[in-house]
This record gives C-alpha cells, sequence and structure tokens, in this order.
DNA sequence: TGATTTTTTGCAACCGGTTGCAAAGCGCCC
DNA sequence: GGGCGCTTTGCAACCGGTTGCAAAAAATCA
C-alpha cells in the first residue's frame, strides 16, 4: 500500500541514498538526479516516513504537550496557539491529557520515551514542578509553561510572577479607595493561589487602615466561585475581592447578582487571565491579563532552543500582567 | 543515552528476541527468562521504542486528531473526551490544528502519512467532508466526528441529525405560544446552519399563522451574534429565535440585555450545543443539548474497528439532541 | 590533453525493533 | 534409555529510512 524510498529508487533508477539525500536538506545532490526523483516520487505519491528516518536521525520532530487543564476555557486558547506555533515549525504536537489527581511522572515519562518526542511541554498551573523534572531527569528537553518560578530552576519555566500580579490586584483595590477587601483564592494548596495571596497581602500591609482578609475556594472552577461567593455573602462579605482566577471570579459574580446585589455598586471583582468569556459584555469581567500569546512563544523558543542544545542551562521567563478594565470594579479615584 | 532491546539482552544474557519477545503480548518466552529480562528491562530502565516497532508491526498507535475548531468553548471538553477515550484505549492522538481558511486536505494528508497515523479523527462541524475523504483515499481509517449525514456516506460519520435539531427548536418555540418566530444561523454556507434551518423551518410549515423569518451571523462566534441581534433589535425583531449555536447566543442574548430587554420577557432565545458556559446561572440558556460523550465514544469506536478491519462498511450515527429547559424562553403553555 | 580537485553516487552498515524458521531443549511415555 | 511431540530459543532477514566511506563522474586547472 504505502509506496517507500526503494520504490521511488527503483523507478527513477537511481540508488535508494540519492532519493533519501534529495529529501534531506543540505546533501549533496546533481539538480539532474534530483529531478528525475522528485519526478518519480511525484508520479508514486511518496512521502517519506517521518518515523523511520527518526530511527537514524534522532530527531521525530515529535513534542508532547503535557497538560491537565482541560476545564479551564483559557487553556482552549492556550492549546490553539500551541499546536499552531510547533506547527509552524515543522513540530507536532503529541498530546497527553493528565487526570487531575494524578500525581506521579512515571507514565507520562515512559510514554514519551516511547515515542522519542524531542521536547516537552509542560502546559499547567497546577501540576507540580516534578513532572517536568522528571522529564528533564529522562533527558527531554522540557518547559513547564504557565509553572511557578523558583530561584533554582531545574527546568525552564515561562509564565507570570502570581506574586507581582496578587500586588497589582491589591493595588487596583487600593486606589480605587475600597477599605475593606478580601482575597478568594483557588484551592488553598495550589502554588498559584499561594502566591497570589502573598503578593496581594503584602500590598494590603502597606496600607494597615484597610481590613483585609482571605477565604479560598475549593477548585478553580465557577461552581467553587459561585458557592464560596454565597457563603461569605451571608456572613457579611468585603467591599471588593480579588478572586483567584476568572472562572471563580464568574462564579462568585453570578453569586453577586443572583443576591440581587450588584457589581460594582454593591461588591468589586477582579479576576485574573482575562479569558475570552471575561470579555463578553453581558460578563464584562475587570481582570488581569496574562499575556497568553507572549508564554506559548517564549516556551516554544525555549523547547526548541534546548532540542538543539541539550546543555543550554535552565531559565525563567516572567511576563508582566496587566490590568484590562471593564466594568466589575468601582471607578478609580 | 536511551536505552536499546539489545543492552538489556546483553545484560540479561539472552537474545534480542527473547527481550522483544517478553515485551508483546502472546509470545512464546519461559518464565524462567521472561523473569531474567524483566529483572534485566527494570534495572536498566528499559521501555521499548514504539516507532522503531511500528516499522515491522505497521501499527503507531498514533490517531491523529484533527481539527479547526479552536475557538468553540464547546471543544475544549471535546478534545478532553477525545485525548482521554484515546489514551484509554493505549493510543496517542496526534494534534492537528488546521486554519480555519485552510479548504485543501492535502497537507494534512501528507502529515498523516509521514507519522503512519493507524487512524484519524476529524472533529469539525465546519470542515467539509473533503478532508475525511481525502483520508480516506490515502488508506487511512477515518471517521468524521460532529460532521454532516450524508446518504451514501464515503467515511463514518458520527454526529446529530441538524434538521432534526431544527424542528426540535422549531416545535419547542411552537409549543410555548410564540406567534413570531426566527432562526439566527451561522454563515450561511455552513451545511450545519443549512440543516438546522431546514428542520426549523419544516417545523413552522406546519404551523402557517405563525410568522417566521431568518437571519445569518457572520460566524458562530460571540461577536457575531451579538452585532446581528443588535441589528435585528433595531428593525424590529420577533419574539423569539433559534439561534446557530450557544456563543451566538449568548452574544445575541447580550445584545437584548444592552438594549434594556429582557430575556425571555421580551424576547425568547434557544441555542444548540449545551457547552459548559450555558449552564452558568448568569447566563442560564435553554439550549439544545449534543450528547458529546456518546458521539465521541462511538467515534473512538469506529476509528478502531475500522483500524481492526479496514474494509469494514462507511456508518454513519447520529445521536438524538434534547431540549435542556433553563431560563431564556418562556414556559410551556 | 592529462593531472588534480571537487562533486556526485552507490555500497553497505546501521538505527531499534519484530518475526519466520529451524535447531535446541524439555517433559513424557513406552 | 530412546523416541515422540511440544515449547522455547537464537539466527538472520527485514521494516523504511540515513550516512560514512570510497569509487566514479564532473569540473577545474595547467
Amino acid at each position: 500500500m504505502a509506496v517507500t524510498l526503494k520504490d521511488v529508487a527503483e523507478r527513477a533508477g537511481v540508488s535508494t541514498s540519492a532519493v533519501s539525500r534529495t529529501f534531506t536538506e543540505g546533501a549533496s545532490v546533481s539538480s539532474k538526479t534530483r529531478a528525475k526523483v522528485e519526478k518519480a516520487a511525484k508520479a508514486l505519491g511518496y512521502s517519506p516516513n517521518a518515523l523511520a528516518s527518526s530511527l537514524t536521525t534522532g530527531r521525530t520532530k515529535l513534542i508532547g504537550l503535557v497538560s491537565n487543564n482541560f476545564h479551564n476555557p483559557l487553556f482552549l486558547e492556550v492549546f490553539d496557539r500551541f499546536t499552531r506555533g510547533l506547527q509552524d515549525r515543522g513540530l507536532r504536537p503529541l498530546l497527553v491529557n493528565l487526570r487531575v489527581e494524578e500525581t506521579d511522572p512515571e507514565a507520562s515519562v515512559r510514554m514519551l520515551r516511547q515515542y522519542s518526542v524531542d521536547g516537552a511541554i509542560v502546559a499547567s498551573s497546577t501540576l507540580p514542578p516534578s513532572f517536568a523534572e522528571a522529564y528533564r531527569a529522562a533527558g527531554i528537553p522540557v518547559v513547564h509553561s504557565f509553572g511557578r518560578f523558583t530561584t533554582a530552576p531545574q527546568v525552564h519555566v515561562v509564565g507570570i510572577d502570581n506574586v507581582a500580579c496578587g500586588r497589582m490586584a491589591g493595588e487596583a483595590l487600593i486606589s480605587r479607595g475600597y477599605k475593606r477587601v478580601a482575597f478568594l483564592g483557588g484551592p488553598e494548596q495550589a502554588t498559584s493561589t499561594q502566591d497570589r495571596a502573598l503578593g496581594f497581602m503584602a500590598a494590603l500591609r502597606e496600607h494597615p487602615e484597610i481590613e483585609v482578609s482571605a477565604s479560598y475556594a475549593s477548585a478553580y472552577s465557577f461552581d467553587a466561585g459561585r458557592v464560596e461567593m454565597t457563603k461569605l455573602l451571608m456572613q457579611g462579605p468585603a467591599e471588593a475581592y480579588f478572586c483567584g482566577d476568572d472562572v471563580l471570579s464568574i462564579g462568585a459574580l453570578s453569586a453577586v447578582q443572583e443576591a440581587g446585589l450588584s457589581c460594582p455598586g454593591d461588591i468589586g471583582i477582579i479576576g485574573l487571565n482575562d479569558m475570552q468569556m471575561s470579555g463578553w459584555q453581558n460578563i464584562n469581567l475587570t481582570t488581569i491579563r496574562q499575556p497568553v500569546a507572549e508564554i506559548i512563544g517564549a516556551s516554544i523558543d525555549l523547547v526548541v532552543g534546548t532540542v538543539e542544545d541539550p546543555t543550554r542551562h535552565p531559565e525563567t521567563r516572567l511576563f508582566p500582567c496587566k490590568v484590562i478594565e471593564r466594568g466589575t470594579l468601582r471607578a478609580l479615584g
């Protein structure tokens, strides 16, 4: 069924090496044989088997794209950009969907090795660093995107500075004159939540006149945000909340509206991510934008660079975020 | 770096065949050598190279997952389920992200062949059937998920009956006593839009006393829905709309609310898909649910079945949809 | 024209596995 | 102990390519 190198060689009346060489960049072939080969190849509809060639070249052009964030709408955009970006460089994304409860990188390491991926991208803010580290230990060039900053990184990390974002959110609330503010985080054990809380609290420590509190939703989800905010409303809520992320924010927003309160009139909300729905006019969430395109571009650059030079030192690249003004926070002043 | 079959064989003091056989299901190995091999393999951290073995077995366990729907939030769930479902069967999804303007299957065919995928799944309601057909012509077992029903299918098609859905939407509006209804479709050239319109109109043809009209948004997107509905509101809108899909519906809903009108008080809306956000309480869209899990399960079954038996005849499997009652249509009566 | 250099070509080994085949090993029976 | 049938094993060829090397061909130079 499939047409092979040998078929083409036979038809073109040349050796298999000649055929192979016409299909490899920068190999030595005369234009005459190249023409013969290309003609035969076209006639037979030949396309080289990337996997067979990977055996000798050691390159599959396969990149493992590992994630467990298949519920956060932001990640549809993330997958879109990753797959496009990889394709544009002639690479192929091999998707690995980890269940959220998975904590052992072992199975995914084996998987990535079986398919001899050239590199891997861990795209998740909730997977522990041990995943990326396990891949690196297995000799796979890897970058952890949307990962956590560490001072002595073992692997490339690309993302945002969550502490700085927390601070930014705190300052946004302060500058709008709120006097009782709060953090509504994701799961307390998530490092992203911890860092965001840290920055938020740090900003507010400089304003002791402002009352501040914190609580945590059970997940980064709409329902969790809604449930938690409903609870807070019954206990007497703060004037404004920094919510762990946009989905959570929208859940909280929904609870506020359901309680017959207005946002930002009665309660202000600022989120984090700026996913597509946050800009929808009937949601219109004030939030902090994560520069997704830049993060993904840098991630791909890093993984490709490390494939080419495996001795390359681990880097951390953090991108600045910015507040997107919409309708869930009262005006500045 | 990588440890190979030969290394294991040497260490275990057996031939490479013995090692190969301990790792292939149902091969003839004594328990004694199996034990030796397994011990050596574990000590060296060996895992077989799936690509090398594919050379002789002809199976890569790679399935091409081809889509151009990276903007419809429903598809995050689709990708989640597909990747999980494939993984559960020991298969690996190789993601192919087609730009929406891509109309020539040629490049993707070549790609799928280069990586010798065992099969392919076209997951899109907007890609023309020519893609799946081109894959099949190239000898790749394929199923078109969320594709269009045809009477003489060349490839497996799994999805919903869009005509029936249109009818169902029409009947939902009729039974609620609306007297002036309309279809607000996606792009007019999309076959899914055409079919839904067809069914909708057919249902209303049985009720000549009801006034019916149709218009089309420029895309299946929030903005397109919002723009189109804004236009309709200025021209004097119908009492209730069947919108092409949920994103479109939410855009339309947003326009209604922005105009200071109430939904369902002034204008009713019913969507199609039942994506996650439609259930969010601050959206609360009445819609028709597409049984995504079933569609995906059947798609995987079909592609796996066809890999095992390539002579298998093309099938069409359509799943029934159902109306999900929420808050954007007036109560039955 | 012939010698020399450069380019092009094919041979054959190899990448990491699998598998048909025949030989070796084993258990069992007489 | 020898003969029989069944299981296990290793050899070697093969899957579809790539590549170092030396020979052949072409280009360059004197």
